[in-house]
DNA sequence: CAGCTACGACTTTTT
DNA sequence: GTCGTAGCTG
């Protein structure tokens, strides 16, 4: 957007002419041009905090602060990663590679692909989502017949990630009544599960990185001496784990203090701190200024988002927690409509106001559909409105529910993907072995389940000890694998996933099926995925490291580099204007991550866009918390009762009220010009019909801000929507989440056409020699210059990827 | 072994 | 009320 000198690197430090920080406040200068050195920023909603980080790591890298490898920005979710890379390089001519950008759990799964050895891993492994944790842990509990009546799979795998994100093993947990003896033990044997089988799940993804670090103190001060510059985003959802692990990357702790050489940035809102339930602890902020003896704490007042009515709700509404670190937001614009409420007889009621508001809203004061939202204290609420809103023709979208590769079909493809890169994946094993139906039941599993246990190997390796009929059919399904990975090998992945679709039966189910149209069109998608995911993403933004030094070295040049900065250790340094990275690479043996295993942890790590379809002319609607980080036009909250929101199990302690009332914040804040509030008499919840006192939260509004609505017509749902449009116009019934996006995420571009003359020499079908792996044919090479990698296949070690800069590969006659 | 029925749960959720 | 799972029956 803005044109950058770039060039004229001797621009002074705190330029004020730089078109950089042009139209910043006071505040937001501040924030942006802070001098070296630890310092919390407290961005209130709607502050502009995202630009704030970006422009900051932009003025970093313009003035010649920092260098792009010398920056680490942290953030929880995909989206808000993705977002802080676009804007930073639609500022910047800078190749955003050559920074670690991305969520925590990204980052670390690139330090432990890496760092796989040192950390134990196979450099392949996979990641288990919440699904596969969850059945990963049934599945234990069956074999080792933990009684589920006293310990509910779902309460163990709750409590593993309880522990993990404390930083506790098992060995560390504090045992203080035989129930937790008993759940330590099954964490140990879970943990032990999880090493044999090669998989590791989110709150693994954490802990082992975190060890590594603690562990290996080459490899921290080598990470410590690199990033001068960390960034972290929502601070205040951070929990202790996530502390910790920046901590290691920071500086060494000594006594309580920090002993750091760069700077750690942290951007959050305590007043927006709305995940306790999942571990995510406020308590970290004050940590931080402690611990890190921060000097410089800059709050962000100033918003740009909401009239004052709207503002005035918010700050009234939030100073009724204690415990608060203290901010109020200010606009410079004016009052506004006031903030509406209404007080309904049922949910229905409820929700026909709502849809009657809202034809208003676009008919007579021109607001888009898809800038009016409908937020919710919890997803049952969703129904009664969805049923409204469909009744009235008005087109909505819903966000939440699964996610692309959260779907079942998809799910079982990867399963047949996985075992492919790895047939000791045994909840892969289980999740595909019959599915598509081929006669193998529960039975027969328990049998093979049985048979691996005695022999301490994996389902996979345990077929051949299941006898009869049942041993047969289980013999030709891991057949059908073997011949499959035989067949793919040195395939490309779209190839890969389209035999898979076909061989293992799923396309053809799914077309015998009668509602099965859906998901194959879900399972074409995942062909274009993964083609999009080769061409387009190149290999995704968390499989991309270059080279590792893993002994704080600086590494051997590669041969064609060009514009790396010889000063710097050359992690991680991307090469200007060069094809996209290759992916992870082993710096011992020069093995780079297969694009298959690249793309199975990019599905792991990213379940898909929920706001693939938010373009539509379609009013939103979600949970409270999924609205965080949004804005609209005009925002309706609905079932502002007590009970509900503030919500009945959150009642009881101060700690719980204090969360609800930072959610009713964080609700509020989400609009721009219109609020609307509203609760219910009566609701139906759980199927029976409840009363409800209106929410403890009005009588924390200031009255002058608001206007109160009394039903038009007495009685319950006589209520008729009097215009034009009628009866399902729309046809727009809840199409939950999904990638949805067809024509524009994944619209795959011809492949480019490969450079021809590669340097290297090397082609398919060619032996070649390897230092540690030994002669090894070549079965398919991939990309150009210092990005090219071959599938090599060697006798001893297996099939591998080597990144060709690296691997010394010398040709056998 | 697969399909059907009954029963219980049920706040929020990203990785 | 509705979804998902567990257990039973054909």
């Amino acid at each position: 957007m803005f044109p950058l000198d770039l060039l004229s690197s001797s621009a002074p430090v705190a330029a004020p002419a730089s078109p950089l920080l042009a139209d910043l406040n006071e505040e937001q200068l501040a924030a942006v041009t802070l001098p070296a050195g630890h310092a919390l920023i407290l961005a209130g909603a709607g502050s502009g905090k995202t630009r704030v980080l970006t422009t900051r790591i932009a003025w970093l890298l313009q003035t010649g602060q920092a260098t792009p490898a010398g920056i680490l920005a942290v953030t929880f979710t995909n989206k808000a990663a993705k977002e802080m890379t676009a804007r930073l390089s639609a500022m910047l001519p800078v190749n955003v590679r050559g920074m670690w950008i991305g969520t925590f759990h990204g980052l670390c799964n690139r330090l432990l692909r890496a760092h796989h050895q040192a950390a134990g891993l196979p450099q392949a492994f996979q990641i288990l989502d919440m699904q596969d944790q969850l059945s990963a842990v049934k599945r234990l509990c069956k074999q080792h017949g933990v009684d589920d009546e006293r310990f509910p799979p779902k309460q163990l795998q709750y409590f593993i990630a309880g522990c993990k994100e404390e930083g506790q093993r098992p060995g560390d947990v504090a045992v203080k009544d035989p129930d937790t003896r008993k759940k330590v033990e099954f964490y140990q044997l879970y943990e032990e599960q999880c090493q044999r089988e090669g998989v590791v799940d989110f709150g693994e993804l954490m802990l082992r990185s975190f060890e590594l670090l603690r562990d290996q103190p080459h490899l921290r001060a080598h990470y410590q001496r690199r990033f001068q510059h960390i960034l972290v985003d929502e601070f205040q959802d951070t929990n202790r784990l996530q502390y910790a692990w920046l901590k290691q990357l920071a500086g060494d702790e000594v006594g309580g203090q920090m002993r750091t050489q760069g700077s750690v940035i942290a951007v959050g809102d305590d007043d927006q701190s709305i995940y306790a339930f999942r571990g995510a602890r406020v308590g970290n902020m004050a940590d931080f200024v402690r611990e890190f003896d921060v000097q410089r704490q800059i709050k962000l007042e100033q918003n740009y988002r909401s009239f004052s009515n709207i503002l005035d709700s918010a700050n009234a509404l939030i100073s009724h927690n204690s415990r608060r670190l203290g901010k109020n937001l200010r606009t410079t614009q004016g009052p506004g409509e006031p903030v509406r409420v209404y007080e309904a007889h049922n949910d229905l009621a409820e929700a026909q106001w709502m849809v009657e508001e809202i034809r208003q809203l676009v008919k007579n004061d021109g607001f888009e559909r898809q800038q009016i939202a409908i937020l919710y204290r919890s997803n049952a609420q969703s129904r009664v409105i969805e049923t409204a809103l469909f009744n009235a023709g008005v087109a909505y979208r819903v966000y939440g529910g699964l996610r692309f590769f959260e779907r079942a079909e998809i799910k079982h493809a990867l399963a047949y993907l996985r075992l492919l890169e790895n047939p000791h994946d045994n909840t892969s094993f289980m999740r595909a072995v019959n599915f598509p139906p081929r006669g193998i039941g529960a039975r027969t599993v328990e049998v093979l389940q049985d048979a691996a246990r005695s022999a301490g190997c994996s389902l996979s390796d345990a077929v051949t000890a299941v006898p009869g009929k049942a041993g047969a059919n289980l013999g030709a399904f891991v057949a059908k694998i073997e011949v499959l990975r035989e067949q793919t090998q040195g395939k490309n992945l779209r190839l890969i996933i389209e035999a898979v679709l076909e061989e293992s039966g799923l396309l053809e189910h799914y077309r015998n099926e009668k509602e099965g149209a859906d998901r194959i069109e879900n399972l074409q998608e995942l062909v274009n995925a993964g083609e999009s995911f080769v061409t387009q993403e190149g290999f995704g933004r968390d499989a991309v490291a270059l080279p590792l030094d893993e002994h704080g070295q600086a590494l051997r040049q590669s041969p064609v580099s060009q514009g790396i900065d010889p000063t710097q250790p050359m992690l991680d340094q991307v090469l200007p204007g060069s094809q996209p990275a290759a992916g992870i690479i082993d710096i011992d043996t020069g093995e780079t991550l297969s694009p298959l295993v690249a793309f199975l942890t990019h599905a792991a790590l990213e379940a898909g866009d929920n706001q693939a379809q938010a373009g539509q002319d379609a009013v939103q609607l979600m949970t409270v918390h999924a609205s965080k980080g949004l804005e609209f036009d005009a925002v309706f909250i609905g079932g502002m009762e007590e009970g509900l929101f503030p919500h009945e199990n959150a009642m009881s302690d101060s700690g719980g009220l204090e969360e609800e009332r930072r959610l009713m914040y964080v609700a509020i804040t989400r609009a721009r010009k219109r609020l609307y509030l509203s609760h219910s008499q009566t609701r139906m919840l759980h199927g029976q019909t409840r009363f409800h006192m209106k929410s403890r939260f009005f009588d924390e509004l200031p009255e002058e801000a608001l206007k109160w609505i009394t039903p038009k017509q007495q009685g319950f749902g006589t209520f008729t929507p009097q215009s034009s449009g009628g009866y399902g116009g729309g046809g727009y019934g809840g199409s939950r989440g999904g990638f949805g996006a067809k024509t524009e995420t994944f619209a795959s571009p011809p492949v480019p056409p490969q450079k021809a003359a590669p340097s290297h020499g090397l082609r398919a079908g060619i032996a070649v020699f390897h230092n540690k792996f030994g002669e090894g044919k070549v079965l398919a090479i991939e990309g150009t210059g210092d990005d090219a990698r071959a599938q090599v296949n060697f006798p001893r070690h297996g099939t591998k990827w080597l990144a060709l800069a690296i691997a010394k590969l010398t040709i056998v006659d």
